[in-house]
DNA sequence: CAGCGCCCCTGCCCGC
DNA sequence: TGCGGGCAGGGGCGCT
């Protein structure tokens, strides 16, 4: 479910409902995640207030003096303000509970999320101390993808969905950006030209800016923080639509699976 | 090291 | 209607 704007759209969703509130208690109902959630966690969160919430990638990441709490959505989480009145149903596996109609509530329906803890520097934890920029940060520019991907032989869809590359590009937003720039998905990375570089950084920052202006894309069931869908879907210009018309040349969209996930592109403005 | 495929898991959709 | 197979937005990890 989740990408970046999606990740993001749920950090702002939140973040006013629970920062600066302190943390009353924690239920782990399922502790199976993609790893388990630690049987200490609540002991190192609760009477705690919570400092801030932000995001690095995917991972959702809870400030406390003493330390953070990485959470990640994995492909089907979501994690949303409910009041402590509303009963948890299937698969909400862990809540923070901030007392007074607040609970932070993570569901997720396949368990290929995490809730972590680290006390150590938040940047040293093993998952977060090799990611590639920001996409929308100015330091994931033209120059950096262009000479990264010198002599690396692999797509550039799967170069560009690389986190230590660059983190938050997932599989739809992939798709569309290399529509958008032009470039075939599976073309070596590193025979990209130096101008098409220019414009797959332009168009990842603009689909990407674009999607969390407009709340996320919902597929299926995706809601933020606050229980909204998003709206982002309607704008897919390939990712789904294998098969029907590209909107530029009107041939039919290719499908092809690259690294285990569907690749859609057009064979003709895709080169 | 680079690159590729395999999983973790549930739900849903499709074809038989 | 029931069931098996394939697929789904992520991404760490192990093998070659």
């Amino acid at each position: 479910m989740p990408e970046l704007p999606e990740v993001e759209t749920t950090c702002r969703g939140i973040a006013p409902h629970v920062v600066n509130k302190i943390v009353q208690a924690v239920v782990v109902r399922q502790p199976q995640l993609r790893w388990p959630v630690p049987a200490n966690l609540a002991e190192q969160v609760v009477g705690q207030k919570l400092l801030g919430v932000t995001r690095r990638g995917k991972y959702l990441v809870l400030r406390f003096a003493t330390g953070h709490m990485l959470v990640h959505l994995g492909m089907s989480g979501n994690l949303r303000v409910v009041a402590r009145r509303e009963d948890p149903g299937y698969h909400d596996h862990v809540d923070i509970d901030f007392g007074a109609q607040c609970v932070l509530r993570l569901n997720d329906p396949r368990r290929f999320g995490a809730v972590l803890w680290t006390s150590a520097p938040l940047l040293e934890h093993e998952l977060l101390a090799h990611l590639g920029p920001e996409p929308l940060e100015a330091l994931f520019d033209a120059d950096y993808l262009y000479q990264r991907s010198r002599k690396r032989k692999l797509a550039i869809k799967a170069f560009i969905m690389d986190s230590k590359v660059v983190v938050g590009v997932g599989n739809i937003y992939a798709n569309e950006a290399l529509h958008a720039a032009g470039i075939r998905p599976t073309r070596a990375a590193g025979t990209v030209s130096r101008a098409a570089m220019e414009r797959l950084v332009s168009e990842i920052k603009q689909v990407l800016a674009r999607a969390i202006e407009q709340g996320g894309t919902t597929l299926k069931d995706f809601v933020g923080g606050d229980g909204k869908p998003g709206y982002f879907q309607q704008q897919l210009l390939v990712y789904g639509r294998q098969g029907q018309p590209c909107r530029g040349c009107k041939k039919p969209l290719k499908e092809v699976r690259l690294g285990q996930r569907s690749t859609v592109y057009c064979t003709s403005c895709q080169r």
